[in-house]
DNA sequence: TCTGGGGTCCTGTGCCGC
DNA sequence: TCTGGCGGCACAGGACCC
């Protein structure tokens, strides 16, 4: 038996575990920049704001009612999601943290288990410590595990937030319940194409020849369609190391100058570097992208990648910085203004790893430099940089409603009032 | 003025060498 | 020397996820 566990609108709720005073009202937290909304609460949801949607499009709609709005706080979410998984873990040695507010379990012997009243044991746990309401959804399968946890949080008042699939009648009837687009690994595309030839819910998906499936929508729909029929096909992953490292943004302004895209880019290839030595490897292969603003018609369109195969392994900030802005060489075109930009590392090969090639030229000394970069900047904050980053002066994200870091910067602890 | 960021996997295509 | 078939690889693009 499989367990999906999902934190409810989750970066709202942890906003609002530091305001209780919100609870009822209707919360957004932006993107980035403040673009776009990309977790809503209940209440916000009710008052018909999309996923997605665009801040400045909706000003009027949040002044209008009230709605608290924040800029997304990574690190208190990132924190808070850490403390939640810490708890599910001691429910199940077997668990697949699957994103920052999702998770597998697996539970072996459970048969004959009250998996409701262990779940509902689950929720009480993990509010009661962190604050944060969780949905439990149990099925055999991990895609039927999503689909029970859909139920579940369709009908809080019914299911109290856990749900069980433990029959087949369950299973036929919530196959039968999910609208085809709603099934876990169903897009926007997929779902078009199977509308169109009546397909419109999972249970008729299944219904699909095996050929069909696979010519479609590839071995992954295949699994899928397995997995939804009941047998297990995809198992609990574990933790392995990122096989890409991407730091990208868009820009509150256009650049239309190759100097402050030269500091972007040199900034974005160092925050890779750091993320790179964090997981203790080493990239031989650097892409630069930036393209133009594609929601301003009225503006020349342009955008472009670029990728470098690097003469050796290196996680050095400066090499990676220096390489990257090699590349933007070739992305860059003067006439445009850019909006978004970013820098991908991949083909990862250990730390550990001896470097091999009698022509690769990686200066030794670095090593150790970046340890001491690394070093300075966790004891005093981020405040190690290249020379040719901004210091301040050009770039700043537009941030405007963010919280305090209540849970990782002393400095933001909360005060309480006796 | 203002529309996110960070990932994964799979497939098709073109090229190379055998 | 030419040709065809095939595997391996790199790469781009497309689909998906949260």
């Amino acid at each position: 038996m499989y367990a999906l566990v999902d934190c409810n609108n989750f970066y709202a709720s942890c906003e609002r575990v530091f305001r209780p005073e919100l609870n009822g009202k209707p919360i957004v937290v932006l993107s980035n920049n403040d673009g776009c909304a990309i977790a809503r609460s209940n209440e916000a949801k009710a008052l018909g704001i999309p996923m997605g949607a665009p801040a400045f499009q909706f000003k009027e709609l949040f002044e209008k009612h009230k709605v608290e709005v924040f800029s997304a706080n990574f690190p208190l979410y990132g924190d808070m999601s850490h403390r939640v998984m810490s708890i599910l873990e001691t429910y199940s040695p077997e668990i697949e943290v699957y994103s920052i507010d999702e998770a597998f379990l697996r539970f072996s012997g459970f048969d004959h288990y009250d998996l409701i009243a262990y779940g509902q044991e689950i929720r009480k746990k993990v509010f009661q410590w962190t604050g944060i309401p969780i949905t439990v959804g149990f099925a055999p399968t991990k895609a039927l595990a999503k689909m029970a946890n859909r139920i579940a949080k369709k009908y809080p008042e019914r299911t109290q937030n856990v749900y069980a699939m433990d029959s087949e009648e369950k299973r036929i009837k919530a196959l039968k319940w999910t609208a085809i687009g709603d099934v876990w690994g169903i897009g926007r595309q997929h779902q078009q194409r199977l509308d169109k030839m009546g397909i419109k819910t999972a249970f008729d998906f299944v219904q699909l020849g095996d050929d069909w499936v696979k010519k479609h929508l590839s071995i992954v729909g295949l699994r899928l369609k397995r997995e939804l029929q009941g047998t297990a096909v995809l198992q609990l992953e574990s933790p392995e190391d990122r096989k890409a490292i991407a730091v990208t943004r868009s820009f509150d302004t256009n650049y239309s100058e190759l100097a402050p895209l030269k500091e972007r880019v040199s900034t974005f290839a160092f925050a890779c570097s750091e993320k790179l030595r964090k997981q203790h490897s080493n990239s031989s292969s650097l892409t630069v992208f930036a393209y133009t603003n594609g929601h301003r018609r009225d503006l020349p369109q342009y955008g472009k990648k670029f990728r470098i195969r690097l003469p050796f392994p290196t996680n050095s900030g400066m090499e990676l910085s220096k390489f990257a802005l090699k590349a933007l060489e070739q992305v860059y075109r003067e006439g445009y203004a850019f909006k978004k930009a970013g820098v991908i590392v991949e083909d990862f090969t250990p730390d550990s790893q001896p470097q091999l090639g009698c022509f690769s030229n990686r200066d030794q000394r670095q090593i150790p430099l970046m340890q001491a970069v690394d070093k300075l900047n966790f004891l005093y904050g981020k405040k190690v940089r290249l020379a040719s980053h901004d210091p301040g002066k050009v770039w700043k994200m537009r941030q405007e409603k963010l919280s305090p870091s209540y849970s990782t910067d002393l400095r933001d602890i909360i005060t309480i009032h006796l």
